[in-house]
DNA sequence: CGGCGTTTTGAGAGAGCTCAACATCGGTGG
DNA sequence: CCACCGATGTTGAGCTCTCTCAAAACGCCG
């Protein structure tokens, strides 16, 4: 497994405009040509589309240190709309400055194959880890990344990577706390 | 969203060897040297890890038309074990040639990341899906990704896909069998 | 025909979700 | 300094859904 950092890849969003978003504020929508590529700094933007049932799709929740949509580089439109969840700071850079950062730099190229790679990889992992049932495994399963417990205050937001409710997580952590020394994970 | 059409990935794998493995024989262990890539012709694989616990955590389950570990492309070392989960068929090329002809060929190299990208794109849309509880949803957002049924006989793959047993998804079908008109799902 | 894998259907149990109440903590303003 | 407020954390009780275990009905092929 590789390891991204991502300083690296805010090298393509580098000298890019900062831009602030309130929450449920739009970033773009479907249709929109596509300008800029974005790299979120802080908070989170949610990409959605809507079904043709009037449903709503989730398609990521993009957190800091992603970048947004990236098959919309290969696109001249969004197929989703972007919308911040909360307060949330994006670094956009245009669509064409980036095509050219990835032609004329071969390191930066890698980096954002690289990028990708790792991306794909722990979405993936994250797919697997939804499967799970009880959310005692998926957080091992979270924790087992390499991955830490977030500070007091985000435990929310682990809890919806999880895709569980936060009531659930809190149980399995008082759970955990009350028996610390009792390790051994009950399967079935 | 961009399409992807996967002879192109394909070209990628041109002239590889072509591997048969019988149902759970191993493709590659954790720690062996990234001599290949592999391009799942037919079949499944499924990347795994275990954990300090000794809990197996799956990363990937490799259909036909992916790339196998796109990461290990980046590392020289493997961090996963690749296990063939029924007949399956791979096309092998070596990592050399695999980079080399990125290098070279501009236009796989475009092949290449977009692949990249649309697979991060149908994984983070996978892990989305397998977040709603009711099969019924899942199935739901799983067509509306533009996917169709398929035939019979493979409807316990599908199963696996979103991630219920093939139970559940019997039961899902039989009822919408019975009530074939009735289409709005009632989201509570 | 016999065997094997897929599809169906039933019944019970388990685990999380929903709804609800309440505690805690930090910041704000009087 | 204290009352108030919103967001986070905690805990309880019932509901809903899928999973699990079980038992058949099919369907295909040697």
């Amino acid at each position: 497994m590789i390891t991204i950092m991502p300083e690296r890849i805010e090298q393509l969003f580098a000298g890019g405009l900062t831009r602030r978003l309130e929450p449920a504020q739009p970033l773009f929508h479907v249709a929109d040509v596509v300008a800029f590529m974005y790299f979120v700094l802080q908070g989170q933007i949610t990409l959605s589309r809507q079904t043709e049932n009037g449903a709503t799709v989730i398609l990521q929740q993009a957190q800091s240190g992603q970048v947004l949509a990236e098959a919309s580089a290969f696109s001249s439109t969004y197929h989703c709309n972007a919308q911040a969840t909360r307060a949330t700071h994006v670094r956009a850079v245009p669509v064409n400055l980036f095509h050219a950062r990835l032609k004329q730099d071969a390191n930066l190229s890698q980096v954002w194959t690289s990028y990708l790679a790792s991306q794909v990889q722990s979405a993936r992992m994250l797919a697997e880890i939804r499967t799970l049932r009880k959310v005692g495994d998926r957080l091992d399963a979270w924790l087992e990344q390499g991955r830490t417990m977030p500070p007091k205050g985000k435990w929310q937001d682990l809890a919806s990577q999880l895709g569980v409710t936060r009531e659930a997580l809190y149980r399995e952590l008082a759970g955990r706390r009350s028996i610390p020394t009792t390790l051994d994970s009950h399967t079935r």
